[in-house]
DNA sequence: TCAAAACATAACGTTTACGTCATGTTCATC
DNA sequence: GATGAACATGACGTAAACGTTATGTTTTGA
């Protein structure tokens, strides 16, 4: 039994705007909520896991754009062997670039944390004196 | 012996446009070339340095606004006891995001290679049968 | 020294990811 | 059944980060 929900909720539970959730169906980056005849949209609680798997992703730096792929690999299972091959050889490149983006983060943290580490000591002997 | 060149060498040592470096001047992130009399700017390594320094920050998601307080952390060593307090402060809260950011792209990391794990048993089966 | 390549500055154009009206329709409830 | 809140659709607006002419000046190499 699904909770419909139409665009008022979904946006205020996933913390975007109205707008959000249309641009983001203008560009079919979401589904565009069934309609009831009438003209309006009724979303599940599946449309609110994908927009909050949008922001999520937002986060790590994708653009809309370059997020679409991924997104469909989450909430739509792909049916029939080829595009379960495509599928299993995105998640691949996906993992590899992720990977990527981890070491250089690391990398900037230890630079950040040297930089904390010349000030510090630069206070410490300020007091030692 | 600094190694003058002007903005084309530097734009191309660096990976980036001429109008590009010109952007980040007129924004304050990169100090204007010294000019020489004509109207000429001439950068330096560190002009470079600068710019691929940039360049990382912004694979790692910062805004060039964000960017701007770092970028200063790195190039001009803040005098007086003040801005080294200020500093310190500044870059403890970065690595406080950057941590953050760590952990949030290690679950991501993890959720592909969930949905990978998936695919390949899915293909192994296939495949014993 | 003189033409071609490189540079400076200004101004308008472009893409992404929405924001913000404006206007008409549908829902909920008193 | 009226009316205020919520929704649909369309169109124009905006901020960030440059791209792309256009025009005039400076450098450089034959």
């Amino acid at each position: 039994m699904d909770k419909r929900m139409r665009i008022g909720e979904l946006a205020r539970r996933a913390g975007v705007t109205q707008r959000t959730v249309r641009h983001y169906e203008s560009i079919g980056l979401m589904p565009p909520g069934e309609r009831e005849g009438t003209g309006q949209h009724y979303y599940t609680e599946e449309s609110l896991e994908r927009l909050r798997k949008i922001d999520q992703l937002k986060k790590l730096g994708l653009s809309l754009d370059e997020m679409r792929e991924v997104v469909q690999l989450y909430f739509i299972d792909p049916s029939g062997v080829q595009s379960k091959r495509k599928a299993l050889a995105l998640l691949r490149q996906h993992l590899a670039e992720t990977d990527q983006k981890l070491s250089e983060l690391g990398q900037f943290r230890g630079e950040i944390q040297s930089l904390i580490g010349h000030f510090e000591r630069w206070f410490e002997k300020r007091e030692g004196e």
